[in-house]
DNA sequence: ACCGACTCTGCAAAGGATTGCAGAGTTTCA
DNA sequence: TGAAACTCTGCAATCCTTTGCAGAGTCGGT
């Protein structure tokens, strides 16, 4: 039933060769030809078999991108970002899910290899070791992680983590207590290397932690913050500066009158939560596109030069209603 | 580099025939012989090449699934369950996001036609004539999208609205807002068909709208809600619902105290939101998984016998903080 | 001892596309 | 006018699997 090249050479009174061409290689054919094979197929509404194609050329026209966890927020959006450029780079994505689970991870990559040109690990929790089985199954990018010799992107924080320093010290903020994430993550020690270049004089940081990136661990975190007798949080992410918030609330700490709040990832729920959260935003769609960008580079590329193997994506600080002015003491 | 089933038949000293059978036809070759062919095939660690099975036996193994919107959170969820599912009845799963742009998914749906064996189309924004220049390509199941013949899994909002006017007239509501959502989408329709069915004596129900499904739709919302004096609002979703709470927020209508707030669909950022959101949860990674049962089913049933070509899901009201007693009027 | 029924295996033909090679025309230039 | 150089097209091999068909053994039964 569906239409084949073979169908479309037969309606068009040519070989096969030639409506491939016309497809593929277009000025090896005459242009009144082409025009013709052209038409015909799309008359016949053809559309070539991707996999045949594959099978001599030994490209897929696919790829893969593996997520840690759909229902964080955070990935969703650079998944968007992945699939449109994707999309214009006429490539089709595969999409996985591993569950937080660096061995279903691998699982994934290697069930993957065969029928794409390359896979997209986004914050992979791979441990090096396990990264080491799935190198070389096919071509790895990565996102927030760096990897000797993989391209990658990654999402800096150092620069949005300066910037939520200035801005609660100009609020009057002499000592901040900074919630860690994930002691692993890649993404946290960037914001802790972000931490130390914006040390200040004025600024006392008490580092706490780590907690979860979540929701829940929010509450914990709260309480121990409170303890400590800061006048202001900047939590690993805004899940968990959410859970804080909202233990602030069930304290009767109000925000930003007693405790200013500061996340990061500025995800969609950030700015509709009461007060909507000050928070650092990553530029997640972007940093999908960026992926895409890098593996189409490492696929077409000779080779010989590695063109660029790593693009740092910059972040910016969001004011929302969740910082205010240091309290009194 | 890659190995083919060639080089495993060479290795295990067999025909190609026999490792093929090995894999697909186990009972057509003797224990013993296809014991040291497996061996031999994961100690080379060969995988069969998809796209070439796929040639042959006009199944690819894949099937496609597309939303409208990633960043959206109600999608993720559900892409959630389909990805799960697809994983164990091994299927890989094509992404795509259509931008709610039904030409796209036009576009989209073709595209894939030739590489899956069906497509899940999510809450479809296609209008019923655009839908059917893609019936026909390939096997299509849809999620929350009533079409004639095709399979379809609902999340049917009827008993969840009914819980919800329960619940509100329980708490001493006589006049109660339903905030609709779009027109055209069946998710609204099957919202209000649950409020005529939920229809009391002693409760008067003030249809407003439609609004856009989302956050920034809230406030006009909310404004039209005071005016009709109702006591109690119920939103078309959860997005729309917080959206009203920020702006009764900022008007400083307390919530439960002067006006209680129902949502749907359960987002994760409903619990997170002050006060936690009272809602009709619904079931988007069951839904995920269903859709996928069914396309399995279409594709693997004789055709002879259709199956189930649809599931209904009900749903759960959630009571958390954003409903109370009626203020007195 | 022979025949039919079985079990297992291999040969070879698909399946839909790409591509090296060669042939058929056409043009250029001496 | 003839040879060389081009341009365009077609033939046929190839990619990796699956599968219909047939052949080679084995076994049981008569």
């Amino acid at each position: 039933m569906p239409v084949t090249i073979q169908d479309v050479a037969r309606e068009a009174g040519v070989s096969v060769s030639t409506v491939s061409r016309a497809f593929t290689v277009p000025d090896l054919v005459k242009d009144e030809t082409r025009q013709h094979v052209l038409h015909t197929a799309e008359r016949l509404g053809y559309r070539p078999n991707r996999a045949a194609r594959g099978l001599i050329t030994g490209k897929t026209g696919n790829f893969g991108v593996i997520v840690p966890d759909l229902s964080n927020p955070f990935f969703p959006t650079v998944l968007k970002g992945v699939q449109a450029r994707a999309r214009e780079a006429d490539y089709a994505v595969f999409l996985a899910d591993c569950d937080e689970n660096a061995t279903e991870e691998i699982a994934l990559v290697q069930a993957m290899a065969k029928q794409v040109d390359g896979v997209i690990l986004c914050s992979s929790r791979m441990s090096p070791s396990q990264l080491e089985r799935v190198v070389g199954t096919t071509s790895l990018v990565f996102i927030n992680r760096q990897v000797r010799d993989h391209p990658t992107v990654l999402m800096g924080a150092a620069g949005g983590m300066r910037q939520a320093i200035d801005h609660l010290a100009a609020l009057g903020h002499r000592r901040v207590a900074f919630l860690n994430g994930p002691k692993a993550s890649w993404s946290n020690r960037e914001r802790r290397r972000g931490l130390r270049h914006s040390a200040r004089h004025d600024m006392e940081i008490v580092e706490l932690g780590p907690f979860a990136p979540r929701f829940e661990a929010g509450p914990h975190a709260a309480d121990l913050a409170i303890a400590e007798g800061v006048t202001a949080i900047i939590a690993f992410n805004d899940l968990l500066a959410l859970g804080v918030m909202s233990r602030l609330a069930d304290r009767g700490v109000s925000v930003p009158g007693e405790m200013s709040v500061v996340g990061f990832d500025d995800i969609p729920m950030a700015g509709m939560a009461t007060p909507p959260l000050t928070t650092v935003a990553m530029q997640n769609e972007r940093a999908g596109r960026a992926a895409v960008d890098l593996l189409v580079n490492l696929l077409t590329v000779s080779g010989a030069e590695a063109g660029d193997l790593r693009r740092e994506l910059d972040c910016q600080l969001i004011v929302r209603a969740s910082t205010g002015v240091a309290a009194r003491s």
